[in-house]
DNA sequence: TAGTGGTCTAGACCACCCC
DNA sequence: GGGTGGTCTAGACCACTAA
């Protein structure tokens, strides 16, 4: 049997997702719905509870319990592509591919994606946009071994990054950041000067103990901010 | 009047502060606690509701409450401190201490650390040096609740974070990180020049549902680079 | 002043864990 | 079977907010 709690939590959930209740709404107060659920005041008020301590409501003393208003959280360090993070902001995405090339893995790139100096990998260059304003320069080496059709995909519609995750799952992503000045091709490609600020973060994805693509993105100190959440806690 | 469950609360904190209830024990249980305290057992359940969700304690039905073991820092973005930090490098660390002082708490300070604007905050300012290279301007807002002789501890011995740290479990960070030039007094507060690229992170830590401190991190990019890794999957 | 959440009581029954 | 936490009741008094 459930706990009589969960049906009041369920309820207000659904009404809250459902748009009945909206943020900033008022929700009936515990009296009221202990005598509609017809349960103890107690009762009504561990539900309630949860979800404030879930953080889809909020409490006042004396004047009622609110819906939450939407946290503008947007993405994290997290696996999710650029194209997704600016839909969720309300922005337009759009692309330009400027390279999309087989290349010889030199240096860095050849440390970094495990592969022999000198062989050859996938490589592509991506200028993504927030309506019509570029936010990233995204350089890509791929292993050739995980994704032999790298190169036939159609980056104008889906980005690098979904059509890897689509095939591989991710389970672990190393990241470094730092503020770089931009070369003066890179700040031709972003339309910036050399002497803007920018947010240079380097990414390495894993799926399993294969190590699927190196990349760098270089994002316009004036344009991007990174946002990361964690919840390290047992709650 | 303070709540009676505050007693209870305190008396616990201060029994695993000072190790009388060491990480992996068992807490007395809540019909115990509920007759030395002469409250109700709901209360004694407050008590220590309010504990699990700061992430101090665990429960498990039918066996006991237990005290949390602490998690050592993931290796994530997370809480370590940066003395810890470059000393895992095999570097010294160093540091002065710039202002510590009680200040009002104004705009964004107020807004992100949840308190009424104009309300007293802890500040402290710190210079971070790494083999006598400055490599980070910590500027700190704590609030005063949650550590009300912050600013009497000793911050040559201890960074800030070690400090609250060991008070309170983190049980949540949020981050967010741009690349911005430094103001005049920052780039001299880091003998940089004022067109050196710096990376900004902001920190929020929370304990449960507390907000501990807002911290302002600011790293001249030639210096300094950020690192996350993260395991995301089940493979 | 009426309504709301914050706290509190003194019981109760249950499922679960461990002995 | 005895102890533990999970849930629940039917009341209560209080401080605070809003009208």
């Amino acid at each position: 049997m459930k706990p009589s709690y969960t049906r009041i939590k369920d309820y207000l959930i659904e009404q809250i997702e459902q748009g009945a209740f909206a943020p900033g709404d008022r929700i009936p107060a515990e009296n009221t719905l202990a005598k509609e659920f017809g349960v103890s005041r107690m009762t009504a008020n561990k539900a309630i509870r949860d979800l404030v301590h879930q953080g889809m409501l909020m409490r006042r003393t004396g004047s009622g319990t609110y819906v939450v208003e939407l946290k503008a959280e947007s993405s994290l360090f997290e696996i999710k592509n650029i194209a997704d993070e600016i839909r969720a902001r309300g922005g337009v995405h759009s692309s330009d591919v400027n390279r999309l090339e087989e290349v010889r893995a030199l240096g860095d790139v050849a440390i970094f994606l495990g592969v022999q100096t000198g062989s050859r990998v996938f490589y592509s260059e991506i200028v993504h946009r927030e309506n019509g304003v570029k936010i990233q320069l995204e350089r890509r080496h791929v292993n050739p071994r995980l994704a032999p059709d790298y190169l036939e995909q159609d980056f104008e519609s889906q980005t690098p990054n979904a059509i890897l995750v689509a095939r591989y799952p991710v389970t672990d992503v190393e990241h470094s950041v730092e503020a770089v000045h931009p070369s003066p091709q890179e700040a031709a490609l972003l339309d910036i000067s050399e002497r803007e600020a920018c947010l240079k973060v380097i990414r390495r994805s894993w799926s399993g103990e294969l190590l699927i693509s190196y990349t760098q993105l270089l994002h316009p100190g004036s344009r991007y901010k990174l946002n990361a959440r964690f919840h390290t806690g047992s709650l």
